[in-house]
RNA sequence: CGGGGCGUAGCGUAGCUCGGUUCAACGCACGUGCUUUGGGAGCACGAGAUCGCCGGUUCGAAUCCGGCCGCCCCGACCA
């Protein structure tokens, strides 16, 4: 490809509105442009390395036994109703009306279209198992959009779905596709982490989230480097020693003016945080007032008291809806109030005489424990891990750090089977629903994933197996030495006829100009034609990556081309 | 949705406090010509902006006021 007719501008400065590096890169070499917020489209270039990290997928999904094909982008609202999820899932589904006044959405994910063509096409166990996925462009209208490419609202995803006869041949499938994703994020140049992770809204029983380490991260990982613990702060588990159990003392009022915090709390009684019990309030989507209790140096973990109230989704409780209960905002307890759902961490549960709040305003009650002062409708983990907290596994401490989400493995079981009837007859002679799993990688996020473990402060590394050309040939001096174009023209066209383009820089532009963009845009090698190198030997060759320059005669660059 | 910031030429910005003949400017990029050619070249000429939009105040608005829209960052949120 000829740099003068590549459909590309390179930009000097950065654009404003790019922070992370592999956005203000992605910009500036020219792989995309923004067209609204998170919305972005791929150049040329971009479009070459997105079609590369999609055929290394491709390879590793078939070598497991994955079938491609094509699912649609609209779908009729009538199947996100059977499965549940038209209520369920909010705003961020794009919703709209046919001309025929039918409501239709914009896909965010497949497993609904996937459990209707299940549901046509699998009749016995003999068709099963099988894996389908596609590479398909979804729409989810993100609250937020941030970092370039790395969470946008309109996205091409590989997602993937098992469908098998039982949770057996689920765990074959998975296992399957961890491997395959091991192998992929291997090949595209990402150093990953295997995390357990939270099912979420997608429910199921197990799930993997593939991690690349990077300070912008949006999840909070937990990890052990002992062990090898892995988990996403919002399933870990916390495993802190119990406290010592002391004698139960008698419960007693004492005034607190002013500590409608544990921090005032603690620093006006002269105690630790820790000897509090703190309140925290959330309403379930089913409309139970949750109250849940952490030892007052704790946090609470949305993520696992929303899986111990299995209620659907919590939001923060107003302060009306807590008064409503017989509560005091910041003076808060469960103590004498009956009408909650009331989850206790662990580790208050086994913490003894603990100030707790007496439910009017500016008191506080001392030597408050369990059972005997409130009743715990579950008593369950509901902490956020820490860094420094003995690992759940081997006691460690563990560390905390930041990742970014490039992969992720569910397995579903048959929540939208049985909600669409995609149901198989057995050995048994008995219908089955089946048994499904779902693997997403999103192209653009990895791209980006790419570019952020692999530049330096002159621009793009592309590894060799997503690089957009294998090479970034220059040609300077070209008006002193006829022969620099000659040889030039002639490596580019025979790089066409064996398949593997190079981009040819036949710009009339300074070396400086030409060096400096080579640099920027990525390529793994890029290759110098001028009177100088000719001069020397050849063609100079210079690694992107280790800046590592070499001669080599023309020969020798043409058969590496082949 | 809360908090903060920003919208002036393709990109990066100045001007805005203090309204008016240096108010539409500067660097880069772009076009033409000549020179230059191993690290973001030089000279000359040139094209390119109804200062995000709408309304208001005023003799006069990029500048002041109100509303709206868009984008970025933090948080909430995130199959």
């Amino acid at each position: 490809m000829r740099l003068s007719q590549l459909f590309v501008r390179t930009l000097r400065d950065d654009p404003a509105e790019a922070e992370m590096p592999s956005h203000r890169l992605l910009l500036r070499a020219g792989y995309v442009r923004q067209l609204g917020s998170g919305i972005y489209s791929l150049l040329p270039l971009g479009q070459r390395v997105a079609q590369r990290i999609t055929q290394i997928i491709r390879e590793e999904m078939d070598a497991i036994g994955g079938q491609e094909l094509l699912m649609p982008v609209v779908h009729p609202a009538d199947i996100w109703r059977e499965s549940g999820r038209y209520d369920a899932v909010g705003p961020e589904m794009a919703r709209f009306k046919d001309r025929g006044g039918r409501d239709m959405v914009l896909a965010m994910t497949h497993e609904e279209v996937v459990a209707d063509l299940l549901r046509d096409v699998i009749r016995s166990y003999r068709q099963l198992p099988v894996q389908l996925y596609h590479f398909q462009t979804k729409f989810r209208d993100e609250p937020r959009s941030r970092g370039g490419l790395i969470r946008v609202r309109e996205f091409t995803m590989k997602d993937a779905y098992s469908c098998d006869i039982d949770a057996a041949g689920l765990d074959v499938s998975y296992q399957a596709q961890y491997g395959a994703y091991a192998r992929i994020f291997e090949r595209i140049g990402l150093q990953t982490i295997a995390v357990s992770a939270d099912v979420g809204m997608m429910g199921g029983t197990e799930a993997h989230e593939f991690m690349l380490l990077n300070p912008a991260g949006e999840d909070t990982l937990v990890l052990c480097d002992q062990c090898g613990y892995a988990a996403n702060q919002q399933v870990a588990k916390v495993r802190r020693p119990k406290p010592l159990v002391e004698g139960l003392r008698d419960i007693e009022e004492v005034e607190t003016p002013g500590t409608a915090t544990i921090a005032d709390l603690a620093a006006f009684l002269g105690i630790p945080a820790s000897e509090t019990a703190k309140a925290i309030f959330y309403m379930a989507e089913d409309g139970r007032l949750v109250t849940a209790i952490v030892r007052g140096d704790d946090e609470v973990n949305e993520a696992k008291l929303a899986n111990a109230v299995a209620g659907g989704g919590l939001r923060p409780a107003r302060e009306e809806e807590i008064r409503a209960a017989g509560m005091e905002p910041g003076y808060a307890s469960p103590v004498g109030v009956h009408s909650t759902f009331v989850v206790v961490d662990e580790l208050a549960a086994a913490s003894t005489n603990l100030v707790a709040g007496a439910n009017k305003p500016g008191y506080h009650l001392r030597n408050v424990n369990l059972d005997r002062d409130y009743v715990p409708d579950r008593i369950t983990d509901i902490a956020i891990a820490r860094e420094g907290d003995p690992c759940p596994n081997c006691g460690s401490p563990v560390i905390l750090r930041n990742g970014i989400e490039v992969g992720n493995i569910f397995k579903l079981g048959t929540k939208y089977t049985e909600a669409l009837g995609a149901t198989y007859l057995g050995e048994d002679g008995v219908e089955h629903p089946i048994v499904m799993g779902s693997y997403g990688i999103g192209i653009g996020r990895n791209m980006a994933c790419i570019v952020e473990a692999h530049h330096d402060e002159k621009g793009i590394i592309w590894p060799e197996a997503v690089a957009p050309y294998a090479a970034h040939l220059v040609a300077m001096g070209a008006n002193r030495d006829a022969r620099v174009t000659e040889i030039a023209d002639a490596l580019h066209a025979h790089s066409i006829v064996t398949g593997n383009e190079i981009l040819y820089d036949d710009r009339d532009e300074s070396p400086g100009v030409k060096l400096t963009d080579a640099e920027l845009l990525g390529m793994p090698r890029i290759l110098t034609v001028s009177p100088r190198s000719l001069a020397a030997g050849g063609i100079e060759v210079t690694d992107r990556a280790t800046g590592e320059r070499a001669i080599r005669s023309v020969d020798e660059v043409r058969d590496s081309l082949g």
